[in-house]
DNA sequence: TACATTTGTATGTATATACATTTAAATCAC
DNA sequence: GTGATTTAAATGTATATACATACAAATGTA
């Protein structure tokens, strides 16, 4: 029995509105918690986990700062920084583009990418384990979602 | 149109389930970073707010800090420190539990009820703004994430 | 060309998250 | 009661978020 009620202990929401929202928090927590655990041993967090499938879909083109940035799932979050953990740990490097002195290309490194290789398999087994839902129930709530950003 | 692949610029997901945790992770940026702009005057977090509401929601009683820390949003956050920053403001009072000098009662004090009610219908206001569905569809979305999280 | 404006990236700072460790008080076992 | 264990809260440390700001390179304009 999931409701969000019990989980937080509160007895009643103000309108749908308010409780969709607090329920979207709780939920994005549970998530990144399990997220976190299976990210640990690896070494690396859930945005850098991230910023490497970014690069891998790119398939060798290397990407600026700002367009990662862009793509990037918090908007809000330091491209640059992320960028810089992931080049002292050898996933990615980092080369100044030669047309433009100010930006820098990325590009995902083969150690980078046997990391999302080994990852792949059990980071999708842990979705379908943490996500208590059947696959129409998935659809319907990825509309949701997008329809609520408008 | 807000589909999640062109959101982040991703062409397709491996499955729906990969999908789904994506985009309740850009969905959950997208909210906070609407709170944390309607927030921001008031001087406090969206977790300060959350702790607020928790605190408000016991009607007087105190409240211990792991009984917060049991209700928050994000489980992994940090109850003891929300709460120091929030005393400071004065928003909250602490005083030691008598029965159990191990435990420290938390009181909202009249500043921190104040600020709620200020808070209130700005709050209802840009939530309903911000989320684009309608009543039915927000009532599903809420059942689809109770059920999510099993 | 000279100078202002814009753009791409990096850096600074405060807050929060994630987790390990510490400290003191309460409880349990004997 | 003494010592071990558990519990409540605080603290330490690394990372990330949320902004503001700085800086250099590129672009626009007179």
């Amino acid at each position: 029995m999931g409701k969000i009620e019990d989980a937080i202990q509160q007895k009643e929401f103000k309108d749908p509105f308010n409780k969709v929202v607090v329920n979207l928090l709780y939920t994005h927590s549970y998530l990144v918690t399990s997220q976190n655990g299976l990210l640990k041993p690896f070494g690396i967090s859930p945005e850098q986990y991230n910023v490497l499938r970014i690069l891998r879909g790119q398939n060798g083109e290397p990407t600026t700062v700002s367009s990662i940035q862009d793509r990037m799932l918090n908007k809000m979050s330091n491209a640059s920084r992320l960028v810089e953990k992931l080049k002292i740990k050898g996933l990615v490097e980092r080369t100044e583009c030669p047309s433009d002195r100010r930006q820098v290309d990325i590009v995902i490194t083969e150690k980078g990418l046997e990391l999302l290789n080994r990852l792949q398999n059990q980071v999708e087994r842990a979705n379908q384990n943490v996500i208590h839902l059947t696959e129409p129930e998935v659809l319907q709530l990825n509309d949701l979602l997008d329809k609520l950003r408008g």
